[in-house]
DNA sequence: AAAGATTGAAAGATCAATCTTG
DNA sequence: CAAGATTGATCTTTCAATCTTT
């Protein structure tokens, strides 16, 4: 019974420490990317995903599920890039359904401005003081608890 | 050369790693409360954090850097959660200036209904799958991570 | 009916003033 | 002027319809 109550806490406070620190990193990292470029991170990962795909175009469903992010939520975010001239929606034409959003010229120049120093910066602002192991280890609990909440996601989807 | 490359590659897939199961384990949970008990994360957090303060009273200021928000975001947060009746302001009787934040029997009770079944049962689902050295690892990482992040706030303040 | 996508309204967060007291 | 706190405007996210195509 002992054991199983410190057990507890300890769950509770590794849980406190990386709510924490996910939210410090993701503000800071997000400050850094809007005062040196104006993109906010949350664009910035659109304009990202898609300057990798092929064609810099992607389906509004698959760029949704590579960001994971809500349809509404990314359908939203893209009319704005759209006012930006960052993006464009052209209709699919194998599903009459299905949008493609494509990166355009000026969508591509802004990551360029944005995405070199800043980004790295951040990295080796954060990542300078801890041994290389110490990374090996963050990014395997990171990806076994991912794999962990996919298969949660599966079970109880939150669309 | 080589290496300098290969270590700024894992250290990127690391961070991405570690922002996306931030992101799903935030979400997650927020789910969970929220539709167990209508109660966002945000404000269990500032409920859970009057609930542990002398008198369940804190100061306008304190409980904002406790929480580590802003002062305007906190200001916002209470006006929702006075019209619930969870929380109630007064005026500061030492300094003028500041204002007391006080939680109610009403907002104890919500708290307290709220926080058991939901929290555990998110923590044993999440926790279930580590190691006991595991969670020691993942809490010693965040918390190395956020004593250097807070030093990052001092030299380079975000309000 | 299910899948892909969008929309408008409501809730939450951010930013730049503003106001009062120290 | 600086500290504590609030406000209003604006931006972002979420939620619950809605619409079209499969």
């Amino acid at each position: 019974m002992e054991s199983r109550r410190l057990q507890h806490d300890d769950h509770e406070q590794a849980l406190e420490a990386f709510l924490l620190v996910a939210n410090l990193l993701r503000e800071r990292i997000d400050r850094e990317l809007q005062r040196g470029s104006g993109i906010p991170l949350a664009y910035f990962q659109i304009l990202d995903c898609l300057s990798r795909a092929p064609e810099r175009t992607l389906r509004m469903s698959d760029l949704a599920s590579h960001l994971h992010a809500s349809r509404s939520r990314l359908s939203h975010s893209i009319t704005r890039l759209e006012e930006r001239g960052w993006v464009e929606r052209a209709s699919c034409p194998t599903d009459k359904r299905g949008t493609l959003a494509t990166l355009t010229e000026r969508g591509l120049s802004a990551l360029e401005t944005a995405s070199p120093s800043l980004v790295q910066s951040a990295l080796q602002h954060l990542f300078a003081q801890l041994a290389p192991a110490e990374v090996q280890q963050l990014r395997a609990l990171s990806e076994s608890l991912a794999a962990h909440l996919f298969s949660l996601e599966d079970e109880h989807p939150l669309d």
